[in-house]
DNA sequence: TCCCGTTGGGGAGTGTCACTATCCAACAAG
DNA sequence: CTTGTTGGATAGTGACACTCCCCAACGGGA
């Protein structure tokens, strides 16, 4: 398969396809001449699976190389690419430490982690913090600061609603065969479900609003 | 209180105040004389309110200030404002109706909403889709081209957990007490616990795949 | 009274990001 | 032989969220 074929069948432009090409998100095509590159149907679907983090999960091409990277990186077991993929996801600004929300934010979060039995934060941390858990932090942060409740109670059952959600997650990647094909797997359903969550929340919100808030 | 305390209190620069009252996100300050102005504690709040949206929640300036003009639009009961405030939230791509993954996306999610019992979609129509469907839709359609499954029984467990989190969503909402609180407090809760299930969901996905995939 | 700092207002500049356009000489297909 | 495509490279684009700088008009302390 030629670049325009390539361009062709995925929808993307042959300037794009040589952007990503440029940035390493994806590998050269086998050479043929000195003007001419062979593509499988494994660049194909490396395209896609690029398009999709980058377009629906919105991540941005540098982290997208990254965590590309760390699904193939052959020295590590399926959980540790899993983690390495999820490390490099981006996660908003990190928290500021001058502020004291930030660390009574820090201490909700302990609290949180704690009652749920995850071994996360800083006094149950068997496993660094990492940049969900800075991200978790910066929102606590950001909500007291504007008066909103959040406490470790608050926050519980939401964190209930994404242990099932963990569950259906870890569900989904089972089904697949052999361990790349399950990190991968782990890696585009973390992140495509991602505003499959979020839509299904304000859908669900506009739903439970009409309920509560309309007489009909 | 004048710009530089306004500034200090908020920790927002000066030059990026006037860059939001430029833009609109924040009602000019009391005009004291012709190069002063006087703000008080709702500019202080409201300010807090912008910055969390733009910074913690990512929502593009223009939406922003699409939002807050929702949320003080008169004309409009809870339900309404709150509905046109999440309208205005960003949303990702348009999905590209010439490809027939999108239609087959859109029935997928047309039967998600009849399982469900919610009043969106083509067939059980009663609301309008809004972005919060289509971007449903783009999600699946991108999950389907990359060839991860999901069907409405696939998603089914997360829009039950998407309607458990918005039970707690509008738990919260009604600990305040008027209406006008109270969608303020809809719309900063959306946004600002995005993160809050981001984060949990990436925490409770590594806390269950090393659960799976690490013996100890 | 003087003066240095601050004010609101506005225009222009900055840095990042994800492309996109253009050019090039080397090929390849009709 | 012509027409078009290729990989490779550089430069340009447009959106975005600030950020900088300039101005004349105040205003509080010496």
């Amino acid at each position: 398969m030629r670049l325009a074929e390539l361009s062709a069948r995925s929808g993307v432009s042959t300037a794009t396809i040589k952007y990503y090409l440029r940035e390493g998100l994806l590998h050269p095509g086998r050479r043929v001449t000195a003007t001419q590159a062979d593509y499988d149907e494994g660049h194909l679907r490396r395209l896609r699976l690029v398009r999709a983090l980058i377009q629906v999960g919105r991540i941005p091409v540098n982290s997208a190389r990254e965590v590309l990277a760390a699904l193939q990186d052959e020295r590590m077991d399926r959980h540790q690419r899993l983690g390495a993929a999820t490390w490099a996801l981006p996660h908003g600004p990190e928290p500021d430490e001058a502020d004291p929300d930030t660390d009574a934010a820090r201490r909700t979060a302990d609290e949180l982690m704690h009652r749920l039995g995850w071994c996360y934060g800083r006094t149950s941390g068997r496993a660094p913090a990492g940049p969900a858990y800075e991200m978790l932090v910066t929102a606590i942060a950001a909500l007291s600061r504007l008066g909103y409740p959040c406490a470790a109670e608050d926050l519980e059952p939401y964190a209930r609603a994404a242990e099932r959600i963990a569950v259906s997650d870890l569900d989904l990647v089972e089904r697949y065969g052999t361990p790349d094909e399950q990190v991968e797997a782990a890696v585009a359903l973390t992140v495509l479900y991602e505003p499959v969550l979020l839509s299904l929340r304000r859908l669900a919100e506009a739903e439970e609003s009409r309920r509560r808030f309309v007489e009909e």
